[in-house]
DNA sequence: CATACTTAATAAAGACAGTGGAAAAACTAA
DNA sequence: TTAGTTTTTCCACTGTCTTTATTAAGTATG
C-alpha cells in the first residue's frame, strides 16, 4: 500500500539522501552537504551523528580552509556491515563475503557437480551454512544476495525457472531466510550485471542501460530511469529470445529465429570447425589450431580477428549482422542511453565493436545515430560478485517510496 | 536535483494521496478515507477543507448509518478545472475543452490545410489563440495538453521530429507557454495513447502495458511501471521500426523490414487490390468492391473477415503473422502484463484478435504462455482527446519526488 | 601579534504537520 | 429518553526541519 507522509518518512529520505551523498561524494564536510543538497546544517550535523553512531560513516581529518574554520571531512565506512554474495551458474556456485564497495574480502568457488533439483538447492545451503558458520559478526551482515540465470521473481522471492539445473518454482528467498535468519535477496543474473554497471561500472551516470552479454546463450538485463526491468513476472530482458531471423532456426525456446542461436560461442566454434574443414588453408587460425579443435577458444577467436584472419572475419561480420538487428531494435523500442556488451568474444575486442557500432549506426533512425553509444562491459573479472552485491546495495541505498 | 523531505512534502505527499483516494473511490467519507490508508482522521479532516476550499472537492450527501452518525459523503469535483487538449495529426488539429475526468465540454476540428514547418506552428497557435479568446475563466484552465505523431522530448518540451509536418527541434512548449502564459505539456501520441488506457481505460490496474495503433503505420507506446517510457531522448516506442524481416523491406527509417511495412492500412489495401487483380472472384470482397477500388475500407475488410471471406482471411495471416512476431519479441524484451491492439483494422474484430493471441502463444516462451494478454482498445473515438488529458492529469495527480 | 573577517559546526528557539485522546455532533436501538 | 456507536473536529503533544544565534576554528592584514 502507498506509504503516507509522517515525520520518520521525512526524516528518512533525508538520512538515506545524506548517507548516499557521502557515499558518492565524499570525503564531504556537513556544510558542503548542506549546500549541495538544499538542506540546513543542522539537519546535516543531526543526521550525520546518528549515521557515525551506526558506524556508516567517520570523520576523516580536516580539508583546507576557504577563509575560515576548516571543515571536517566524512566518508562512507565500506567495512562497516558486509554482503555475502552467490552466484549460481550451470557448472559453478560462487560465494564471497563483500565489502559495502563490493570489496570481495573472501570467496570460496564450488562445484555444482552437475546436480540439479533439489539436490543444487541442498548443495546452495550447505555452502552458505558452511561459509559463515564460521562468522562471530553474522549481526553485520547487510543481507545475502543470491543471482542465478533464468526467471525470477525478485520481488515474491521466487526461482520460477532454470531449465539447466531443473528449478521450478522454487521459494529460495524464504528457504533461505527461515535457515539462516539473514535478509536474503535473489534475482536474474543478467539483472545483476546491468545494475552492477550502473551501480560500481562506468556508467554511474546513465539511467537507461541495456547490457548484453554473449556466451553460451545471449543474455540481456534492462535498466530503465535507474530501475531493473523485471517484468510482470520477472521474465523480462530475454533479448536472447526475440526473433531476428523469420522462419529461422526452431529454438527450444519454442520460438524460432531467435536471436541466441545465431549469436553465441557454440554457434561461432560450430562456424569455425565447418570453415576450417572446407577451406581455411593458410589462415592464421588454420595454423594455430593445427587440427586440434579444443584450440578453439573465444580468445584464440579474438587474437584471430587481430591478425586479420579473413575466416573470422566473415564469421564476426555474419554475428555482428545478426546482433545489430536485435541492437537496432532495441534501441528503436527502448531507446536506451547506453548499450553494454560483454562476454569473452568482447573482451579485448575493439574490431568487434567498432564493427558492431557502424553497423547499428547504419541500420538506426536518423536522429539518433548521433546518440548511439555501445560500450564494453566495465565490470572486472568478479563481475559476477559485484552483480550479486549490486541489487543487495541499490536496495540498501536507494529510498523508495512505494 | 533530490527534493529533500520537508513539512511541505510531506503534506503535499498526504494532499495528493488523500486526492487521489477521492477521486478514485469516491464517494467516500472522512473517515474510511483515514482507515483505507491508514492516515489519522486529523489529517484527513484539515487535508479535505483545504481540497474544499480549491473546490477539487465537494461534500455530497451523507452515506447510511452503521449504527452511528452518517458519513458525509466526499466527492472528486471533475468540473473545478478544465483541459485544454490539442491532437497534431497529419490531415487535423483537434482541439477541446475537457474537465479533470476527460469529458469533453468544447471541441473544434481544423485541417492542416497540407500546410509544413512554421506555418503548422502558426496554424496551431492561432487555434489555440481562438479558442481560448472567448474564455473568462482561463484561470481555471489546468493547462494545454499536445500530442503529435513524431519524436518529442517532453521533459523539454521539444518537437525533435516530425517528418510529415517538416517539424525539427521545435520548442512548442516554451512557444505556447510564452504565447499563452497557460502550463503546457507536449507528448507523443502514442505514448498519451497509452497512459489514457491506463488512466481513463480499462487497464488502470495494470502498471506494465504495452499499445500498439494499427493505421497508415505502426505506432506504440509503452508503459513500465505505471511510467510511460520516453528513451533517452524521447524517441523509445518506435515498434513500428524494428526489423522483423532481416534483408526485408527498405523503410524511410533507413532500416530494413521495419514492421510498419508489412503491418499497416496501406500494405493490406495494395494486398487486397493485387489479390483482387488476379483472382477473387466470387469472393464476398470481389463483389462488394465491384471494380472500385475507392470502396475498400478497413471497415470492409473487417466486414469480410467476417462473412469468411478467403481472401482477406489469407491477407489477415500475414498481417497477424508478422505482427506477431513483434510482440511476442517485445513480451520476451519486456513482458508487459497487457498488450493493447487498436486502430481501424483490429475495431470490432474478434477474428483478428483471436488470431494474434494464438499465433503468439504458439511463439512465446511456455512459461509465460498463460500469462500473454492481449486486448482491444478500451478508449472510444476521443481517444486522441483522452490521451491529450491523461498526459497532464497524470502529471497533475501523481505526486512525484525526483 | 592583535584585530577583523570567514567559514564550519552546533545550540536554542520557533514553525508546522501529523498523532492521539477527548469532545462534540449526529445517529441507532431499545 | 437513554445508552451506545460512529463520524468529525478540537486541542495538546510530539518530533523534525528551519531560522537565528552562538561557538569554534581558521585566514588576512596592518
Amino acid at each position: 500500500m502507498l506509504r503516507t507522509g509522517d515525520l520518520k518518512l521525512m526524516q528518512e529520505l533525508n538520512r538515506s539522501i545524506i548517507l548516499n551523498t557521502i557515499r558518492k561524494k565524499g570525503p564531504i564536510s556537513r556544510s558542503d552537504i548542506a549546500k549541495l543538497i538544499n538542506i540546513s546544517p543542522t539537519t546535516v550535523t543531526s543526521a550525520v551523528n546518528e549515521l557515525i553512531n551506526q558506524r556508516v560513516v567517520y570523520e576523516d581529518g580536516v580539508g583546507s580552509s576557504s577563509g575560515g574554520r576548516k571543515p571536517v571531512l566524512l566518508r562512507f565506512d565500506p567495512n562497516s556491515r558486509y554482503i555475502i554474495g552467490v552466484s549460481i551458474s550451470n557448472s559453478f556456485i560462487k560465494i564471497s563475503e563483500m565489502n559495502l564497495e563490493g570489496a570481495i574480502i573472501k570467496r570460496e568457488v564450488h562445484s555444482t557437480h552437475q546436480y540439479q533439483g533439489n539436490e543444487i538447492i541442498n548443495l546452495i545451503l550447505t555452502i552458505i551454512e558452511q561459509f559463515i558458520t564460521s562468522k562471530d559478526n553474522i549481526d553485520l551482515c547487510e543481507g545475502i544476495s543470491i543471482i542465478t540465470p533464468g526467471i525470477v521473481d525478485s520481488s515474491k522471492g521466487i526461482l520460477s525457472y532454470n531449465s539447466k539445473l531443473k528449478l521450478y518454482n522454487i521459494a529460495l528467498k524464504q528457504i533461505v531466510e527461515e535457515k539462516f535468519n539473514i535478509q536474503t535477496h535473489i534475482d536474474n543474473d543478467t539483472n545483476a550485471f546491468v545494475q552492477a554497471e550502473n551501480y560500481f561500472g562506468s556508467f554511474s551516470q546513465y539511467k537507461d542501460l541495456l547490457y548484453i552479454t554473449i556466451g553460451d546463450g545471449v543474455g540481456s538485463g534492462v535498466m530503465i530511469n535507474g530501475k531493473t526491468l523485471r517484468g510482470y513476472k520477472g521474465s523480462a530482458g530475454e533479448l536472447g529470445h526475440t526473433t531476428i531471423v523469420r522462419g529461422g532456426l526452431k529454438c527450444e525456446c519454442g520460438n524460432e529465429g531467435c536471436l541466441e542461436n545465431y549469436v553465441n560461442w557454440p554457434a561461432i566454434y560450430s562456424k569455425i570447425v565447418s570453415s576450417l574443414l572446407t577451406r581455411g588453408k593458410g589462415t592464421f587460425i588454420h595454423d594455430q589450431v593445427k587440427g586440434d579443435l579444443s584450440k578453439i577458444t573465444p580468445a584464440l577467436f579474438v587474437q584471430a580477428l587481430k591478425e586479420g584472419d579473413v575466416l573470422c572475419l566473415r564469421i564476426m561480420d555474419e554475428v555482428v549482422s545478426h546482433l545489430s538487428t536485435s541492437i537496432i531494435n532495441t534501441i528503436h523500442l527502448l531507446n536506451p542511453e547506453v548499450i553494454i556488451l560483454s562476454g569473452e568474444i568482447i573482451q579485448d575486442n575493439e574490431l568487434f565493436l567498432g564493427a558492431i557500432r557502424s553497423k547499428v549506426a547504419q541500420g538506426v533512425i536518423p536522429i539518433l545515430k548521433e546518440e548511439v553509444n555501445i560500450q564494453p562491459t566495465s565490470l572486472g573479472a568478479d563481475f559476477e560478485m559485484l552483480g550479486a552485491a549490486a541489487v543487495i546495495l541499490q536496495e540498501k541505498f536507494q529510498f523508495v517510496f512505494q
